[in-house]
DNA sequence: TCAGAAATGATAGATATCAATCAAAATATA
DNA sequence: TATATTTTGATTGATATCTATCATTTCTGA
């Protein structure tokens, strides 16, 4: 047997299986163990399967390397979340930030008929398979870290582009206004701001108190913010009197 | 935490990811190794993940968005995507056309150091996680589809971008030239033509003689075609008289 | 045909995972 | 409140896998 045909042999029994176990395919390839975890070692390192202690597993095209990775205050990410996508109405337009907690708005979307626009390719790979949904990706550099999608290609295809509402997230908030830290990203996000009638950012806890490199906006930028439950009053209430609405939990 | 809780959390990071391995279970969820692995026994035993050594792997059909899996021809697919993957060399730019084989092309570009400018969810989610190639995201209208960006965003974009070589798929080939089944992405192809110096079309045996709604455009267009060994000769000769390079299995 | 390169199979020590067990903590029940 | 039950976390010896190495075989190109 040739090489490349053991090779794409393993490709299809991982992939029919979604995993096999390294003696497994000892067994069925009839090829020393050596061999097959050489051509695992192979296969993993070009990205067509996933390598696992013991064995293989096959590598779908879902998210991958982004999500979940920051699961830092996630249950109060998950609550915001609910909140924010219950604001939003059937038959609306929103621009959805990339970001985790926004990734989160847009797994409660999915049912409603919405025109969403997007520069992160979590959200975009969520929504582009609900066909009730009408999605707008913003294309542009893509920075690996997060995969969304940055530069002037972006702000350029956003300037054609209004709609009632924005849902951003933020990396950091301080009494001088929003942070993010990288400086492609906020000349984006200023872009997003321009196009939308209404801006709703959402942040958790873990936010306040903290800038980040680049400055986004001041704070009564904001139309409304959204926060969770374990946000300090004293921030709360220095937001408001910017003239920002800010929704909590319950 | 709650019991169900927890398990619901390694449900959606094995889901998410396709699998997950004990040790970062342990680290993200903070519970103990035998927490989660009393969890991952309970999950296995009631048929919602796999366990494998080291982990856990995911379940169920790979629904995983887009792809295909009774795809046709799956085989010369791959072969095909290898050949035309083996001509792009390091440093290069290159565009990569939406559909199931430059997907696999895609797939063995992953540890060279491109540029790669492209309009497919799916390519963009499986290159994005690899540093060494700079991505350059499409954007438009996304077709539920097949995941890809169409449309005068998506042209307009195409605008500003040259590169060395365009990797293209078609749906199908004629005498009068090349198809595609969708109007607004066939105008789009026809911008990435544009861009490219060299344009490169895979194609397997099963698109010959066949037309579709969208001309795209006549057969001398093309710079170099890219076969399996399935193809008749009379139709690789008939593009070769078009002035066309035709690149076939060994 | 021959020499060099690449691929293969076997081996061994190092390392990681596993199942089983038990005590402590949390939870439920009387 | 006290007791029983369940859940959890830590430990340990057994077992499987991993990496690295090397001799052998197969492939390749002059």
């Amino acid at each position: 047997m040739l090489v490349d045909e053991r090779r794409q042999k393993i490709l299809n029994i991982t992939e029919n299986r979604g995993y096999v176990s390294l003696q497994e395919l000892v067994t069925e390839i009839d090829a020393s163990e050596s061999t097959i975890r050489r051509d695992l070692e192979q296969l993993d390192g070009s990205g067509q399967i996933r390598r696992t202690r013991g064995g293989a597993s096959y590598i779908g095209e879902s998210l991958m390397g982004f999500e979940d990775r920051s699961t830092q205050n996630m249950e109060a990410k998950r609550r915001i979340a609910k909140m924010t996508a219950d604001l939003i109405e059937p038959g609306e337009g929103v621009i959805l930030d990339g970001g985790t907690t926004t990734l989160e708005v847009a797994r409660h979307l999915v049912n409603k008929s919405l025109m969403v626009v997007t520069n992160s390719l979590p959200i975009a790979n969520l929504l582009a398979s609900h066909s009730n949904i009408e999605l707008i990706l913003i294309g542009g550099y893509v920075y690996p870290k997060t995969g969304v999608s940055l530069g002037p290609v972006a702000v350029d295809a956003l300037r054609s582009i209004n709609v009632r509402r924005l849902v951003m997230s933020v990396g950091g908030i301080t009494e001088k206004g929003l942070f993010n830290s990288n400086t492609l990203l906020v000349e984006t996000e200023k872009q997003m701001m321009n196009s939308a009638d209404e801006i709703i950012v959402v942040a958790d806890h873990g936010k306040f108190g903290h800038s980040a490199l680049a400055h986004l906006c001041p704070l009564d930028r904001m139309d409304l913010m959204i926060v969770d439950r374990d946000v300090p009053e004293s921030w709360k209430s220095l937001v408001r009197e910017q003239g920002v609405a800010v929704l909590e939990e319950e």
